[in-house]
DNA sequence: TTAAAAATTTGATTTATATCAATGAAGCTG
DNA sequence: CAGCTTCATTGATATAAATCAAATTTTTAA
């Protein structure tokens, strides 16, 4: 049987290797071990919804986990997929606010929960945590501002042309209705757009792959 | 005549009372005093130009900034006005990419400009720059997820609704051309909204203000 | 391999808001 | 205070993308 240290060692082990701890003394490490619950979800299962509070502070450790918001008519709007190791939501906690988006699992899936009032306590004001937590921080905000770039100033066309741009060659496995949902169009209107570029010629279309003709073509598109 | 010394005790003292700075030593204000420029600007220029590239930190000390996106068909988008003390496109310099906006002066302002590879190498590990660093940036996550919610969740009666709910009877000052920029509307669109609230009796039309009837009622329409 | 289900494409229509145009009201200036 | 300028409102039209509907293609599974 596995005695209490065994786990302790355990999590300590897996703590020290998630870059926000990677820093920390053995005391820290064993003290965090402490305040963390390691939880797994199914597909599909939702982490938390839009307007609730917590005062847990999640990272991701396995699993793609799906943050979006809901409008008038019930639409989904997606701002990102989290993939691992990426902290969730820690605007909400710092805030004390209400979480802005409902995150759900897009696969089966695992979280670190960490008490926040006593990490904030505790480890906040280690320089390699907080260093971390900044660069955390300005990540989103460069997905935000992207989201924004995208979603308002860019009309459908030259958003399909930015993602071809910026992702290169579709490969199979992505479903032309997930692409349509980060983009924020309609099926119907990703598929129109998709053939206005290949009579532009920018891109072409093997069965139901595309191939990037004129990369520099499609930045023309959108910039 | 005035002594660089007294030049920099000045500058130390204006220093200290920045929210970022105020917990600093006597002897880190010298050292930042030194890396550091005051700037003027008159009512309409450009601090900085969406896309452009600097290694300066900039935190406003007066006057009133707008951050804005240019669109393809030339609207500006405005992600943000930014009131002293703020500190300006931050993210821009922790992640050494260009200003993802185009930030320009609505008033006459000043701001600090710091050098930032000596700033980050010298006192981004301090624990309270750092801490109101993480403040700032969250602050600005903020900003942006509602950004996000309003202009893409939210339709134009939705918006005005949220709007009043959140600003309070409009003062006569505030000119309907302004609020129309910030929610992302045309003055033709913004007014037939207001029309639209109007009818439902939640705001009354006394001459050019509006004052809040039934704020519940506001919330309503948009939540 | 084939039938059923799901995804994609295409076309027709609707919708929300922008744009264009004109009028009316308010504020400013000489 | 008259006339000019700017701002706000109202109406008509245009436009981009959503929605609705149907056909076609691809995938899945029996």
């Amino acid at each position: 049987m596995v005695s209490t240290n065994q786990f302790e060692t355990l999590m300590v082990n897996r703590l020290k290797s998630i870059f926000l701890f990677s820093h920390l003394s053995e005391t820290d490490l064993i003290h965090l071990a402490s305040i963390v619950k390691l939880r797994s979800f199914n597909n599909g299962e939702i982490l938390f919804y839009e307007g609730t509070q917590s005062d847990k502070l999640y990272i991701l450790l396995d699993g793609i986990l799906k943050g979006y918001k809901t409008d008038m008519k019930e639409n989904e709007i997606v701002l990102h997929y989290f993939y691992p190791v990426s902290l969730v939501a820690e605007m909400a906690n710092l805030h004390h606010i209400p979480f802005p988006a409902t995150a759900e699992f897009q696969t089966d899936g695992s979280i670190l929960e960490i008490d926040y009032p006593i990490f904030e306590r505790d480890f906040l004001k280690n320089p390699t945590v907080s260093f971390e937590l900044i660069k955390s921080l300005t990540q989103k905000l460069k997905y935000l501002e992207d989201i924004i770039t995208t979603r308002l100033a860019l009309d459908a066309t030259s958003r399909v042309a930015k993602f071809l741009y910026e992702n290169g060659d579709i490969s199979d496995s992505t479903k032309r209705h997930k692409i349509a949902t980060i983009l924020g169009l309609t099926p119907e209107t990703l598929s129109r757009s998709f053939k206005k570029i290949k009579i532009l010629g920018l891109i072409s279309d093997e069965g139901k792959n595309f191939t990037i003709l004129n990369r520099e073509g499609l930045k023309e598109l959108f910039s």
